[in-house]
DNA sequence: TTAGGGTTAG
């Protein structure tokens, strides 16, 4: 008989996890006292295997996992598929990569059972290479090994990470070796998980429906495909007829509105949430935080901040909330207080980083994004393509077209960020804003990848600017060809030739845009009133309560500015009509009316906020950088492109966008 | 063993 007991005091050093940067234990950590006894009888063996095996529950430390091992090792127990199987399962928590020491530990075990292979099929699963959890399933098969419903589960997880909807439907097929997926729950749920990952959603509802037992994953699982697809309502006929929704479900429709550009209803889905009691967590608050940085809502943004801190999720704290936080306030008008937060965060990464570099670059801080970006790059974070739209973005709203051709070179030479399509959208926006359309062409023409209907768009917004028709027909036959439903497009293209008064042509690409039938996307504006309510203006809407308290107010603004000066800028109608009706047109634009709304519902010494879906238009502009100086307010308006803080009769922007 | 997450340009 063997005693064995022995104390391992020593110091550990935690693992370092995905999330966090590992830095020594404050607390020493003692591994628990082993005291075990050992003979030859079977019945002691499996004693100690099952001991051995709660052990490794507790094991958080890779020192405790090699000790436990040697150990098992010294015992002959590394044979052991159970614990090996064990063992495989905390390596893959801890992201070991599984080709390596884990696939060796495997190898050592004689006659491997269906819980050791599954453990290193899903290892390979969850960290790859995905095709190795197949190969080894055919060895097991081969090796008469019959498989478990959670080797299943653990294969689909692979389909789905390889995105392999053929070699899913081949596994799907193998289910009958466990009794079908209809036998398991677990089985049938990846297998849905896997199908709607793959793009099937068809395939995966198919299995929902047949399922003879579901339960509050299945659904979700459903759900989070509807909304990912775009269509909400079958989203919301299924979240409606979920019998015992919890968190994640309410969660995972919240963010589904939020991602599909539906803020208000994400917003009242929450409050819908709060009152049927339901907690909510760090997820739950970043889908409701993004609802609000499209809404633009401040009153409600400082709710969002009052209920996050509540929760215990303080942004300094956490670095997910934080930089959804950054984003909010940067989306909400105020990059001051995105600046706060960013300031106050103890931990960082690339993704609060961007927001605040995105953030600067939106308010026109050009040289404030540029400097954070030098700061990031002092520290181990490294950038990435998204922070380079945000400096490139920044450059471009400034003008500074030699930083950003600095940058685009430096994120491929010293950075090792291949620039991607969008990447040129910055920079053909850069070139064709400044006046260098031709360099921009240039640049275009040497892609070494397709340019997509971004980087046109970008060429043809700096042909309007500029006045040019020749290069703009260039852009637009591209576009009509990669995007013939953007309306956009043809309007900008036919505002290019009023602008140069080719009516002939504006009338050309009128008739197009009615034989393909395309409709125009009203412009909407909103503002938040006092209480948090948002009223929303849609061009020529006389919907309003106060429609002519409006109409009025808007009147007497114009009629200021005209004797500053103020003249109608007629050009920015497209239609060719007389110029009484255009001016009559201009007066209508959402963002006039959601001012002159701001004027009477607001004191007059309060900043207005006005938020708008579309690009502000030139007369806007201009009246807006009036009304700053003439009713002494500060202004700012959120177009769908960036902000534009009017200031005593100048914009932030520089009349530069 | 299974479900929900942050930054993207014209």
């Amino acid at each position: 008989m063997v005693v064995l007991s022995r104390h391992w005091g020593k110091t550990i050093f935690p693992i370092s996890s995905r999330h966090s940067h590992s830095k020594p234990h404050q607390n020493h950590r003692i591994i628990p006292q082993l005291n075990l006894t050992f003979n030859n009888g079977e019945q002691q063996r499996t004693l100690l295997e099952s001991q051995l095996v709660s052990l490794l529950d507790g094991c958080t430390h890779l020192a405790q996992l090699n000790q436990l091992h040697a150990h098992l090792f010294r015992r002959g127990l590394n044979q052991c598929s159970l614990l090996v199987a064990k063992l495989l399962r905390i390596l893959t928590a801890l992201n070991v990569p599984i080709h390596a020491y884990p696939r060796r530990l495997f190898d050592q075990v004689h006659n491997p059972n269906a819980f050791a292979y599954t453990a290193l099929i899903r290892g390979y699963s969850l960290l790859g290479p995905f095709e190795e959890s197949v190969v080894l399933y055919t060895q097991m098969r081969r090796e008469g090994v019959r498989p478990l419903s959670f080797t299943f589960s653990a294969l689909f997880k692979a389909c789905s990470g390889a995105l392999d909807v053929d070699l899913g439907r081949q596994i799907h097929a193998q289910t009958v070796y466990i009794g079908g997926y209809e036998s398991d729950l677990f089985v049938g749920n990846t297998l849905i998980d896997m199908y709607v990952k793959c793009g099937a959603l068809g395939c995966g509802r198919r299995v929902f429906d047949e399922m003879p037992e579901r339960d509050v994953i299945s659904w979700t699982s459903l759900i989070v495909a509807y909304t990912k697809s775009g269509d909400m309502d079958a989203a919301g006929e299924l979240f409606d007829g979920l019998p015992d929704k919890d968190m994640v479900a309410w969660t995972a429709m919240i963010t589904g509105y939020a991602q599909n550009a539906r803020p208000r209803e994400a917003l009242s889905l929450f409050e819908s949430m709060r009152e049927a009691g339901l907690k909510t967590d760090e997820v739950t608050l970043v889908g409701v935080i993004s609802a609000c940085a499209q809404l633009g809502a401040t009153k409600y943004a400082g709710w969002i901040r009052e209920t996050c801190e509540k929760e215990g999720l303080s942004p300094n704290m956490n670095v997910v909330i934080g930089s959804a936080l950054i984003d909010m306030h940067s989306k909400c008008g105020s990059v001051e207080e995105a600046y706060l937060i960013f300031k106050d965060m103890t931990v960082h990464n690339v993704f609060s980083y961007t927001a605040m570099i995105l953030g600067f670059a939106m308010h026109g801080l050009a040289d404030s994004a540029i400097k954070l970006f030098y700061e990031m790059t002092e520290t181990e974070i490294k950038p990435n393509k998204v922070t380079f739209i945000g400096v490139l973005t920044a450059c471009s709203h400034a003008g500074m077209i030699r930083e950003g051709q600095r940058l685009f070179t430096k994120m491929q030479d010293e950075y090792g960020v291949t620039p991607e399509a969008d990447h040129y959208t910055c920079m053909a926006d850069l070139l064709g804003r400044a006046g260098h359309l031709e360099e921009a062409l240039d640049l275009i023409n040497s892609m070494p990848l397709e340019p997509h209907g971004g980087v046109w768009g970008a060429l043809l917004g700096a042909c309007r600017i500029h006045g040019n028709s020749d290069i703009a027909e260039l852009a637009a036959t591209h576009l009509f060809e990669l995007e013939p439903n953007n309306i956009g497009n043809y309007l900008l293209l036919s505002n290019i030739y009023a602008l140069v008064g080719r009516w002939s042509d504006v009338s050309k690409v009128r008739n197009l845009i009615r034989s393909r039938g395309l409709k125009k996307n009203p412009g909407c504006s909103w503002v938040e009133a006092k209480d948090g309510v948002v009223h929303e203006f849609f061009a020529g809407d006389m919907r309003h309560p106060k429609s002519k308290e409006i109409k009025d107010a808007l009147d007497e603004l114009l009629k200021k500015l005209k004797v500053d000066g103020y003249k109608p800028i007629l050009s920015s109608v497209v239609y060719d009509m007389s110029d009484i009706e255009k001016e009559r047109r201009l007066k209508s634009h959402s963002e006039k009316l959601a001012l002159a709304f701001s004027l009477l519902t607001t004191s007059s010494d309060s900043p207005i906020m006005i938020m708008k879906n579309l690009r502000i238009c030139e007369d806007c502009h201009i009246v807006m950088c009036g009304a700053s100086r003439v009713m002494k307010r500060e202004i700012s308006v959120r177009d769908n492109m960036r902000f534009h803080h009017f200031r005593d009769g100048a914009c932030s922007c520089g009349n530069f966008w």
